[in-house]
DNA sequence: GGAGGGGATGACAGCGCTTACAAAGGGGCT
DNA sequence: AGCCCCTTTGTAAGCGCTGTCATCCCCTCC
């Protein structure tokens, strides 16, 4: 192969900009990385003369010389549900500044069959990885971890690895308690798969749940906990269920907002309000809670990915950083779909949400 | 630097490979690449060795010596948006299958200031680019073209690029027309940004507004158009402003699920019943306009992107191909936001005088 | 004034691939 | 049998950087 001509079409090298500049290429290289040991006229030049060509690095010859990747994975389950959106454009916000490439990979659904497995696509391939929400006993997971590579993980955390999240249990504990407070007796949970994922955010909503109603007297019924799989039409089967129950609860508390809405569709098509027939407490912060009227547990998901990638950043910067788990803080925000156990009459069956004005 | 031992913990090597199966490297690399002209027994072979080995080839070096970066950019202004996020998951599902990396950039609003122009951190570092929702004024994407690199345009279209999209004349005319059907007679529009951008989404709604109101002998009331910026609360302030005319419409299309959903808030916070007291018709098929009950035109924005990606490929293929600009088409769902004017009762005052539910 | 030190620069050997080109072998065909 | 062509393989020259090492030069200090 080559084109024995630098200046071809294809582009202008390193060797260009040192010819013009009247350096070696050392000198180019280092001056324009900003490396210690270059004398700042010669540096100051050597830019100009960058600029003046319009010369941009080749990463690859960069990265095959350094060793270095250049460029760290996001490695997400989903892309267009709200969490993992916003903790993506937090991830994508600091990493923009730095100089790695943001390789994205989705895996879809744990449970589903996978495409490729991506550990085998990071070798070689990036220099870090950040993953958003996966369990940490994905064999996924596993065989990344033994790639050796800095991680960070999002939503979810392990011993040994840095990690970011908010505190699920004070959130299902809050949730749960803000229920109780309301005079709530028998309160349902909508959560997110049927078995529980050790380290993982559900089973943490899930210890603030109980302990919430433990430390309350209230009994922890198996059977008011129904699984609602983060989506919004599982929201509403769980819901329906609860509902189809012998004694159905006067409260629930869903793992995520999107199950909430769900939860509040299942209401309406029963002809019960929100709040005053049934309170429900959503989780996440969703821009369309405040819309419906919803109770919900805030998380700074977009704060969260911001934090993750500049912790990844510094650990990049320097390794001997020991390991280690930060959280962020959540809110709880009260809105009309929680209330007073009671509070204006017992369950009547009105059609649709809207009440006449006074 | 350097090793001189290749069998290093650094890694394997294709020299590795081909001494193990002695071959040689050009073999090796051939038979992995499914290059034809090589013996399938030799194929077969260098393919076994190579796994066993674990060997996995170097995207540096590879690249470095193909020319190829062997990654495409995603470029998108938002990444926590509707449709942005569902393109996005349609284009990752698609690359995921290829051995294409994808490089994702968020450019923020394009009104906003830049933190990095693209089209500088673009070059030799991609092979193509895909660009979502971007304006084709944009000075970022005219620097884009003249990287002369292939591009793929979705949701807009520009002469000589090729572009995947819906047909928004025939959304904005379909959704109009709707309400047309309907009988209303005043009918508002929530838009984008004030100023109309050229081959742009916005436009072409407008257009199709426009010329369904015509068709009909309507008046386009510029007073009836009011700028809602494609989020919740500008739709909400948008119909807001709406109702406070001294003649507010009967019916409002929003360009976009998300500015109705504000839309619809803004009729509650006023006490008006969507559908009843105001018919609005919203863009996209956004998952949440099923829960809120709103009429509106869905737009396959994972499709899009699939589709876009398949595009790339192809052109990247064989880049003879002739740009083209492809469509997908919209699909109107009606829903209880739209309703027959004066169906329950004649048009109220917006700021009191609401009645009571029948 | 000479030795020693340190900052600035240059020379150059790779990094691990790809690919033109050359070479070798194996038929089919005349 | 000899020729030609095609398939398969090997050889080796880069791709455009980085990093080590050597060199040079200018200062400082004794």
């Amino acid at each position: 192969m080559a084109t024995s001509d630098a200046t071809a079409v294809i582009g202008i090298t390193i060797r260009d900009v040192a010819r013009e500049a009247g350096v070696s290429t050392a000198t180019v290289s280092r001056a324009l990385r900003g490396l210690p040991n270059v004398d700042p006229v010669t540096r100051e030049h050597v830019k100009r003369v960058a600029d003046r060509l319009d010369y941009v690095i080749s990463p690859a010859a960069s990265r095959l010389a350094s060793g270095r990747a250049g460029s760290i994975a996001v490695i997400t389950p989903f892309l267009a549900r709200w969490y993992f959106s916003k903790v993506l454009h937090g991830v994508e916000r600091i990493l923009q500044r730095s100089d790695l490439d943001l390789l994205l990979y989705s895996t879809g659904d744990p449970s589903e069959v996978h495409r490729v497995p991506p550990h085998r696509r990071l070798r070689r391939r990036v220099d870090a990885v950040l993953v958003i929400g996966l369990p940490v006993d994905s064999p996924d997971l596993q065989e990344l971890f033994e790639l050796d590579l800095p991680v960070t993980l999002i939503g979810a955390h392990s011993a040994g690895v840095s990690s970011v999240s908010i505190d699920d249990v004070e959130g299902g504990r809050m949730a749960t308690q803000h229920l109780v407070n309301l005079g709530h007796e028998r309160i349902g949970l909508i959560s997110g798969r049927p078995l529980p994922t050790p380290f993982f955010p559900e089973n943490d909503r899930l210890s603030g749940y109980q302990q919430a109603l433990s430390a309350s007297g209230l009994v922890v019924d198996q059977q008011l906990q129904v699984p609602g799989f983060f989506t919004i039409e599982g929201g509403e089967h769980a819901m329906t269920a609860q509902l189809a129950q012998p004694k159905p609860p006067t409260a629930v508390f869903a793992m995520s907002d999107e199950m909430a809405f769900g939860a509040l569709r299942a209401l309406r098509r029963h002809g019960l309000q929100p709040g005053r027939d049934v309170s429900i407490v959503g989780f996440d912060g969703h821009e369309m809670a405040d819309l419906l009227d919803l109770t919900t547990v805030c998380q700074p998901a977009e704060d969260l990915g911001a934090l993750a990638a500049r912790c990844l950043l510094d650990l990049l910067d320097d390794p001997s950083i020991e390991p280690q788990a930060k959280r962020l803080p959540t809110q709880l925000y009260v809105r009309g779909s929680t209330a007073i156990r009671g509070a204006a009459h017992p369950v009547s069956l009105p059609r649709h949400g809207n009440d006449a004005k006074p």
